[in-house]
DNA sequence: TATTGTTATACTCTATAACTATA
DNA sequence: TATAGTTATAGAGTATAACAATA
């Protein structure tokens, strides 16, 4: 029998596999395995504000100022000034940053294979393909939305008798 | 152009998607979504002891402690004496742990379809098929094993040059 | 008036240390 | 000696509140 037929152990599962396996690599970036997709962002140059960063990597606003200023100081990011809205703060890969990320991008990319060792090439690539898809959705959907949309779609679906699932 | 070149990037985008949607149906529950799925170990009888659930879901066992206090105070688990070794105890399902699981099961099916949308319906299957399949793997590899194990077959693949990817 | 970003502060979660009981 | 579980304590991570600058 699967120990797992729930998405959402699944997911909790393979995603503590992933950041387990990936810890030598990532660790001894400022920030971890944030701090590199943060770096990531910046060098696919879609990074934008330290707000929408925040959104996007399911964080507080002040936790980004953090681990901007951390990436700044290590020489990775560099805060630029929005000629459009001055109050923004554009976060852009440096030099520097480009070339960790792509080092780091490579041993990653190894990590990735052992961690989904359990299936054959064509499968890994055709996983990634499909989490990539509803990844891309996911971040599609306004970050900005109110969440409580979501619930109420749920509720709708599953009637409001039940909404205490305690008592 | 996609949002997600990295592994980690889209688990991590999918996670919290996945988080952010469950909320209206699993934050009424003692330890949220973690408490639900020591619930769900336990209602499929692979819960183990406390040791292994903490594991398996990667936290302390002290975290654990609290989390099984939790929910047994609710009614839902209980810790039974294991008759092999008596420091263990092994937690199981109560009889009202097995319809709120039932209940909230339903409703999280729901919430995996929204997560999903952006794929049809055979694509879901395939989805999750793959995925059970990473995190069983995942599962297998065991949870005591070495952390470093993992780590060191990576840098025996990119070599030790790069160590610290920052200097 | 609302939003971005910053700082100081408070809170939540988790781990460490020390202990008992069992093996 | 080593491990499961518990408790108290300390630490890491994160959010809240208040503020200045900008829209």
């Amino acid at each position: 029998m699967s120990t797992t037929e729930d998405l959402g152990l699944a997911l909790g599962l393979v995603y503590r596999s992933y950041a387990k396996a990936s810890t030598t690599v990532l660790d001894e970036l400022p920030g971890g395995t944030r701090g590199y997709h943060v770096i990531s962002d910046a060098v696919h140059g879609r990074a934008g504000s330290q707000v929408q960063l925040a959104q996007r990597h399911g964080v507080n606003k002040t936790v980004m100022t953090y681990l901007v200023d951390d990436l700044e100081t290590a020489g990775l990011v560099q805060r630029r000034p929005d000629p459009a809205d001055r109050r923004n703060r554009v976060i852009v890969a440096t030099d520097r940053g480009r070339e960790l990320w792509e080092r780091v991008q490579e041993r990653l990319r190894e990590v990735e294979r052992h961690v989904m060792a359990g299936l054959t090439t064509e499968e890994q690539n055709l996983f990634c393909g499909l989490l990539t898809r509803v990844a891309d959705h996911a971040n599609q959907t306004d970050p900005t939305a109110d969440p409580c949309a979501v619930g109420k779609d749920i509720e709708a679906i599953s009637g409001s008798g039940d909404r205490d699932p305690v008592s």
